[in-house]
DNA sequence: GTCAAATGCTTGACTATCTAAAACAACCAT
DNA sequence: ATGGTTGTTTTAGATAGTCAAGCATTTGAC
């Protein structure tokens, strides 16, 4: 009855992954919680956070996000819409629309990243070895993809 | 001009930072592929996750969810019409209806738990000793509310 | 006991996100 | 020139989420 394949795991490593599990929960609320205090959704202020670092085409966009283009669009238009975003021509090639950050894009952006509060408050409670131990692990248990994005 | 707040972040919490968004992302990509792999969205599987543990009250989905009473019946209602999930009325308050999984749902969220190899595979590269210091550090760092669910 | 307030769930209307397929324009190789 | 490929949008359809309103039941005041 219900033999099952994997009883092998060690309590620690459950403790461990559920301590991951908790910390991706509460990194997804805070993100969800600043990007409403700048009234965009999820979606939205990932791709303005990319934009205001530089324009970029449609297909780059839905790339990074992961997504099929035609759902960039949508999101697009929308930032489009609040004049966050706007659509400029790509010089080089005239299929491509590159999407770019407005001022007032950037300057919602800024205040988004100023939000996350998650960034400094938790990793307040440890000490610069401390932090450095946690990068060192952090790197080893993500290996060498880490900093990657299918670019 | 643009005199930021916050310029005060050392190099090193950055790296941390953006090391943890990392995780966050991958872990969600994978659970999201756990979960198409057994054709359910992750709400889907995080629903029908907590109710292989145990039969639960529609409230208390909403509120283990995070997310409102209504929202919770529509993903409950898609899973109850692939027979994963039945509602059941509680004995002793004939208002509440008791979401429980049913045997074939109970079934897919054990292959669920063991397709989440996010669990094991980049655990893997790190010996006891450190897996240990990873959780007592992700410990610190979620504080004292780490594992509070808002019951 | 009765009646009003509170509670649990669902419905309806609406928005956002996402996918897949089809359309269209522009590029590029031959 | 022609045909295949690429970049974007449109359309259609599903899911997920909110809020407000509705219904049934429970609870508590009296």
């Amino acid at each position: 009855m219900a033999t099952h394949k994997r009883p092998r795991i060690d309590p620690l490593t459950v403790e461990v992954v559920e301590l991951i599990g908790t910390v991706v929960a509460r990194y997804h609320e805070e993100y969800e919680e600043a990007a409403a205090e700048h009234a965009l959704t999820g979606a939205q202020a990932r791709l303005l956070s990319l934009l205001s670092l530089e324009p970029l085409p449609m297909r780059r966009l839905a790339q990074k996000l992961r997504c099929e283009p035609s759902n960039v669009t949508g999101i697009v238009d929308r930032l489009e819409t609040r004049g966050l975003v706007e659509r400029r021509p790509d010089p080089a090639d005239r299929r491509v629309k590159l999407a770019a950050a407005t001022a007032e894009g950037r300057r919602i952006a800024g205040g988004l990243r100023d939000s996350l509060d998650f960034a400094r408050e938790p990793l307040a409670e440890l000490s610069d070895q401390e932090r450095l131990a946690l990068r060192d692990l952090l790197r080893r248990m993500l290996g060498e993809s880490a900093g990657t994005d299918g670019g």
